[in-house]
DNA sequence: GCCAACGTTGGC
DNA sequence: GCCAACGTTGGC
């Protein structure tokens, strides 16, 4: 079994919007970045637990925990004209994007990324290494436990 | 809106 | 296969 954490813009879809959702279940559409793709592809299981982690807002953060409960399969926003995320080189027989379903497991309280940042033993995180930007990174089970009991902690106001 | 970092594209 | 140009990400 595998940790991850998977970024989305809540002006997209929030962990609000995701509660909201029948079956609080979404289809991860709309990754267009290979290595992504590849964990969603050829790593991420059923079962799996992952971070939903709010980027480019006013308070970036971990905001929920999210299970893959299904494995990866085709994109259909690759083979929509209509949509942003459409593709003109993904063929349907032999499709270029994946994605993956996940289940809202829980809302977390807002931890920020300076709070995140504040803890040294997740100096190690993906997220924190120079000049990461992919939507999708594996989490080590050390850094899932110490969000996980961070997520659990009073917030902090110094950070 | 800025900008650093990095991925992708396409001519050669 | 190289690499310059361009696009995107995402925190600030």
């Amino acid at each position: 079994m595998n940790y991850w954490l998977m970024k989305s813009e809540p002006g997209e879809l929030s962990v609000d919007d995701l509660a909201e959702l029948p079956g609080r279940r979404v289809g991860w559409f709309g990754v267009r970045n290979y290595q992504a793709r590849n964990f969603m592809r050829d790593q991420m299981r059923c079962g799996d637990l992952a971070f939903f982690y709010h980027s480019s807002c006013a308070v970036p953060g971990v905001a929920g925990v999210v299970k893959i409960v299904r494995e990866a399969y085709p994109d259909p926003t690759q083979f929509d004209p209509q949509s942003p995320y459409f593709d003109p080189k993904a063929q349907g027989s032999s499709p270029r994007w994946f994605q993956v379903d996940v289940e809202l497991v829980k809302k977390t309280r807002l931890v920020p990324l300076s709070e995140l940042r504040a803890q040294g033993a997740l100096a190690s995180m993906r997220i924190f290494q120079r000049g990461n930007r992919l939507s999708i990174t594996p989490v080590q089970p050390e850094e899932w436990n110490n969000v996980v009991r961070l997520a659990e902690s009073a917030p902090r106001a110094d950070v």
